[in-house]
DNA sequence: CAGTATCCCATCAGATACTG
DNA sequence: CAGTATCTGATGGGATACTG
């Protein structure tokens, strides 16, 4: 099977693709409860630039997991939500969530107080 | 919160940091039903190279998902087996598994009839 | 069989500057 | 505010040859 140019010969692969990568599943966590702007997810997620900000967006935009919604305004308003499809996810990287929390902790690892996922 | 020179600010972050790369979750995938060699691992996971085996095999072993067992025989065996905190990460893996049908469903992404995720 | 070791190129990703 | 453009260094990853 193949989607622009990319060959995939399991659905596993083919989800692994679209959320993969350093930053795609982090910007869905960050989106998982509600709407956010350009700016809050850079604050939001730790050590990302706008660079790699936006072209995971689009990326994400283009599989259809997120969003875009321009408001034509000055200054310019963007709000990113996730799609159906994205939201679907969300459960999913719940779990993801967990299963870190319990393997941090079969490894004392410590995280403190405040290991809040950016927002919990 | 810090690991390795790395620092987390979350429990998902840490996750998706030992699960992430391109290979390690097809490598614990294609790991989900039974302990596998390197020349299986070689041929079930499409245009794995070696190196990159060797490399994410290791990381995921330094981590204390994967365990390797070698056999002290000539020619020399190796096999690759899940631990019990690898093992708690497949329910997730067939999560995303059924979430990329899903979405290939939905957008009419036809695998045809032999989508079999390596083994399923 | 199950790897290592090198060489080398392609892609990733940070820093900086600029724009509607 | 929400980006784009460009430059450059870092990292990923393929090909090939070799080893216990």
């Amino acid at each position: 099977m193949e989607t622009n140019n990319k060959r995939y010969s399991c659905f596993f692969q083919l989800a692994t693709d679209i959320i993969g990568g350093k930053w795609k599943s982090m910007v869905l966590w960050t989106l998982k409860k509600d709407v956010k702007r350009n700016g809050e997810l850079k604050r939001l997620i730790p050590n990302i630039s706008q660079k790699m900000l936006t072209q995971q967006l689009r990326e994400l935009e283009d599989a259809g997991i997120v969003e875009r919604i321009i408001y034509p305004v000055i200054p310019p308003k963007v709000e990113y939500k996730l799609t159906t499809a994205g939201e679907k996810l969300i459960p999913i990287l719940y779990d993801l969530h967990d299963w870190g929390k319990e393997y941090a902790q079969n490894h004392n690892i410590d995280f403190g107080e405040e290991a809040h996922c950016v927002i919990d």
